[in-house]
DNA sequence: GGGCTGCATTGCGTATTACGCATTGTTAAA
DNA sequence: TTTAACAATGCGTAATACGCAATGCAGCCC
C-alpha cells in the first residue's frame, strides 16, 4: 500500500504502517502556528495531496481534525483536547520519575532522590540509594534548607520563574537570620547577596552545593518544569565529595540535566522558556 | 485487513480504516481509570489482541502510548499531551482569559486558575499562585469533583444549558454513590437534590463552596460562554475562608462575574440565553 | 459570460499491508 | 519443576491503501 518500495528490510517490531503514517499529519498541524491547507499540510507531512486527504477524512470522523467550512483549512479537533487532558489528569510528575531513577543510578552510581515544594520548603519524597554511596543521613520527608542544600538552591532559583516569589521571601529571612546567628561565612548573608546566588544558580541550570550543608558531601539538583512552567520538582544526586562530579559539563551534571529536561517535555513543558 | 467482511458497502467518504480501528484503542485508554493489560484493553475495543498489540507498537513508536516497564500496562503517552495542549493553546477562550488573569489576580491578591471539560470532568488547565495565599494543593491536570468544588458546581450547573447532560448523568451518579458512602450530608444525596443544587448555582451565577471540598477553603467559579452558548470554561478564584469573602454581591464574586462575562462577550456570546 | 487557474475530492486497479491463527517467549504462581 | 496466563511474533491470504488521472468547485482575468 506504500508508496515507498521500502528496499530495506525493517527488522523493526511489526506495528501498523498507516498509523504511523497519519500521525506525521497530526504532528505537522500540532507544530503549525495556523490552520493549514490541504496542499501545504501533505507537503509539509511528505506526502501526496490525495494521500493526505484520506487521512483527514477519517481524522475528521473521529474528531481528531476539523476542517473551516469556509476555507476548507485543517486544524487540529476536540479529541486531541479530550486525549491530552486525560493524559494530563494522570500525569504524575513524581512517578514518572520515580520511575526512571534506577536506570540513572545504574548509570552514574551515586544516591538520587525526589524533592517538591512543601509547605515548609523542598521535601524529599522518594530516594534511591546507591550500593556504593557512602550513606548520606536523609529521610523520606526531611525539608531541604534552601540557602545551604543543592535542592534548596534549585527551588530557590526556579520555584517561580514569573515573579511569585513572595512565599520564599519569608522562608528566605529565617534562613538568613540563622546562617547569621551561625556565623556561617560560607552562605549568602543578604537578600541581595540571595538573588545573585539565584541567578547564578540559573545560569548553571541547575542547584550545586560542595561541603555546605554537610562536610564531605557534594549535590546537585535539576529542575522539573510541567506544561504550565511550574517547577514540579527536583531531580537531586548526592555522593561523596571526593568522587562526586560536580562540573557543570561533567557526566553527572549533563546527565541530571538531559533527565530533568526529558521528564520536563513529557510532563508537556513547551521549550519556550 | 479487516476480519470483518463488512457486507453492508458504506458509501462514506473514503477514509483510512487503519487509522479509524486504531482511535478505538486510544480512546479507550482515555475513558479508562487507569493503566489496561493488553488482554483487557483488546476487549474493550473488541478486537484481538494480536491486532490491538500491532497498533499499540505504532502507538508506542509515536509516543502516543507508553507501556509500564514493569507490569507491561499501557496507558496514553506525551505525545497525546503535546497535540492536546497545542489544541489548547489555540482555543481562544483559554489563550485570552490567560491573558487576563495575571491582572485579576493582582486585583483580588487571591490565587486564579481556569478549568475546561474533559473525559473525567472539569479539569485545571492553568493556575495563577497568589503571593499572599495559602498553598492551595492544586495541580495542573487535577479533575475537579462535581459536586464539592465550585468548579464541579459550575461545570454541573452551566455546562449544557441545551440539554445534553448526558456526559454528566453518570459522572453524577459515581459522585453521589461516593457522598453516600463516605456519609457526607453537606453534599446532594440524591438526583433531585443535585437538580436544586443546579437551579440554585445558576441564579446565582457562579459555582460557590466554603469549606466543602477543603477545610478552611472556600471557592468560586464563574462559567465563560462561546459564541455557540456552550460552556467553554470556568474561571476559579480559591482562597482561605477567613479571607475569602463568598458574599454574592461582595467584590470578589462581582470581579469574577465582570471577568467572565466580559470574556463571554469577547468570544461572541450573545446575551440571549 | 467563457475560458483559465488553483484548489479539493473521488474512481480505478494493483501490490502492499493488515489480519487471524497458531507458535513461541516470558514472567508469575503452585 | 510444572503450570498457567499473558504478551509477542511468523506465515499466508485477502482486504486495503496508494498513485494516477479524472472530476468538482471556487474565484479571476480577459
Amino acid at each position: 500500500m506504500d508508496a515507498t518500495p521500502s528496499p530495506i528490510t525493517d527488522k523493526e517490531r511489526a506495528g501498523i504502517q498507516s498509523v504511523e503514517v497519519g500521525f506525521t499529519l497530526l504532528d505537522v498541524l500540532a507544530h503549525a502556528p495556523a490552520p493549514l491547507m490541504l496542499r501545504d499540510l501533505a507537503a509539509s507531512a511528505q506526502m501526496s495531496a490525495a494521500k493526505a486527504h484520506r487521512y483527514l477524512v477519517s481524522f475528521q470522523r473521529l474528531g481528531l481534525v476539523v476542517q473551516d467550512t469556509v476555507n476548507t483549512r485543517y486544524e487540529l479537533g476536540p479529541a486531541t483536547l479530550r486525549l491530552g487532558l486525560s493524559t494530563l489528569s494522570r500525569l504524575d510528575a513524581v512517578k514518572m520519575a520515580r520511575e526512571r531513577l534506577p536506570a540513572l543510578m545504574e548509570e552514574l552510581g551515586h544516591t538520587l532522590a525526589l524533592a517538591v515544594w512543601g509547605n515548609r520548603g523542598p521535601t524529599i519524597v522518594h530516594w534511591q540509594e546507591s550500593p556504593l554511596a557512602v550513606s548520606v543521613n536523609l529521610r523520606l520527608g526531611d525539608v531541604m534548607p534552601l540557602l545551604s542544600s543543592a535542592t534548596g538552591r534549585c527551588f530557590t532559583a526556579f520555584l517561580a520563574p514569573v515573579g511569585q516569589l513572595d512565599k520564599l521571601t519569608p522562608l528566605l529571612k529565617e534562613e538568613l537570620a540563622l546562617a547569621h546567628k551561625l556565623g556561617r561565612t560560607d552562605l549568602p548573608a543578604t537578600l541581595a547577596a540571595v538573588r545573585s546566588l539565584q541567578t547564578e544558580t540559573r545560569q548553571q541550570g541547575l542547584g550545586r552545593v560542595k561541603n555546605v550543608l554537610l562536610p564531605g558531601i557534594s549535590g546537585l539538583c535539576a529542575p522539573v518544569f510541567d506544561a504550565d512552567q511550574h517547577l514540579a520538582l527536583g531531580v537531586v544526586a548526592l555522593g561523596s565529595s571526593a568522587s562526586f562530579d560536580t562540573a557543570l559539563d561533567g557526566p553527572l551534571a549533563q546527565a541530571l540535566l538531559r533527565m530533568s529536561r526529558q521528564l520536563s517535555q513529557d510532563l508537556g513543558h513547551s521549550h519556550s522558556a
